[in-house]
DNA sequence: TATCCGTGGAT
DNA sequence: TATCCAAGGAT
């Protein structure tokens, strides 16, 4: 989880996912959907798959027993150089360097390196950080040593604004915290549109069977490189969405994309014939939504829209204030 | 090797 | 409001 996504937002869901999760063998036995909607929201969808790809091979062919060297964690479906050096160190007290985004950074302003500023090369400045980050490591206490200089990188040696007064490394820095980055691809917008489509029904058989309202999903294909096999709201043809049917405006960032999602209200009949060709589309009732594969997207909608209950570990972190790890 | 994959919090 | 970018990995 922590790949590529901050502590914080982790912090919330990790422990849910750990409930429903319990050990290594659950995991492996459950459904790839049920993986994805516990993971519902945090995005990298392919990281739930490849867990749950690697549960399933330590399940099947190594006994349920985790490897503990980095070299052999190495080769699980998910599991890079950085998941393999931080598993073995933290929790094995192997001496293997962990070279993080934020590892990557403090060095390189150490050593006054400049990080990727040119195309190429980057393979060459990324052998020479691993190598110091090996030579630097204390290697009594790695997994500590470690975790100290990802938080150094975190806390005081950040991208913008760096507390040089406050870094323990301020001496021997060469840069005191200058550090040119590349230049990022600016953002750009689009608009879009999703029809959000509720009815009520009653259940079959039953004479005067409770009415439940379903909500109208679609399931993106699998072929499709962005959240295959996830579910989300029919996405319209048009973006132009009538005022008086309009429910309302969700802005959704996605890399370097701002898409601003305008929530059509659409009629049960009309569904069918103004819904964009996608995947497998069903009716769901709202119970059985809130513990599906949604994108982050489609969750917000509903969740705006009262017709599911935040997240647990959300309204959890609301009522506290903040993410406790 | 450059690119792609999601999302939300910080600024 | 807009931009940046995070405890990366696979292809």
């Amino acid at each position: 989880m922590l790949q590529q996504t901050r502590v914080a937002v982790v912090a919330e869901r990790y422990q849910e996912f750990l409930r429903r999760f319990p050990t290594l063998v659950s995991l492996a036995l459950a459904p790839e959907q049920d993986v994805l909607a516990v993971w519902s929201g945090l995005g990298y969808y392919r990281r739930a798959r490849m867990l749950h790809k690697a549960a399933q091979f330590v399940s099947t062919n190594l006994g349920g027993n985790l490897p503990a060297k980095a070299e052999e964690l190495k080769l699980l479906p998910g599991i890079g150089a950085y998941t393999a050096a931080a598993v073995a160190s933290i929790a094995h007290g192997e001496a293997v360097a962990v070279v993080d985004g934020n590892v990557e950074r403090v060095l390189c302003r150490i050593a006054g390196w400049e990080a990727g500023s040119r195309k190429g090369g980057g393979a060459a400045l990324r052998r020479k950080i691993e190598e110091l980050a090996r030579r630097l490591l204390d290697r009594a206490r790695p997994g500590d040593w470690n975790q100290a200089m990802m938080e150094l990188g975190a806390t005081v040696c950040t991208p913008r604004n760096p507390q040089c007064m406050a870094c323990p490394l301020m001496k021997e820095c060469k840069t005191r915290g200058e550090h040119k980055t590349p230049r990022r691809a600016p953002m750009t917008s689009r608009v879009v549109a999703y029809a959000l489509s509720v009815r009520t029904s009653t259940a079959p058989g039953k004479r005067r069977g409770p009415s439940m309202r379903e909500v109208l999903l679609e399931q993106r294909p699998a072929e499709v490189t962005v959240m295959p096999g996830m579910w989300e709201l029919p996405a319209l043809l048009h973006s132009e969405v009538p005022a008086t049917e309009l429910r309302m405006t969700v802005r959704h960032a996605i890399m370097q994309v701002n898409y601003y999602a305008r929530i059509r209200t659409v009629f049960e009949d009309d569904a069918a014939a103004i819904t964009a060709a996608g995947g497998e589309r069903r009716w769901v009732s709202l119970r059985e939504a809130a513990g599906m594969a949604l994108t982050g997207l489609t969750r917000k909608v509903l969740v705006r829209a009262h017709l599911v209950a935040m997240p647990a570990a959300e309204a959890i972190a609301r009522r506290r204030g903040r993410a406790v790890v």
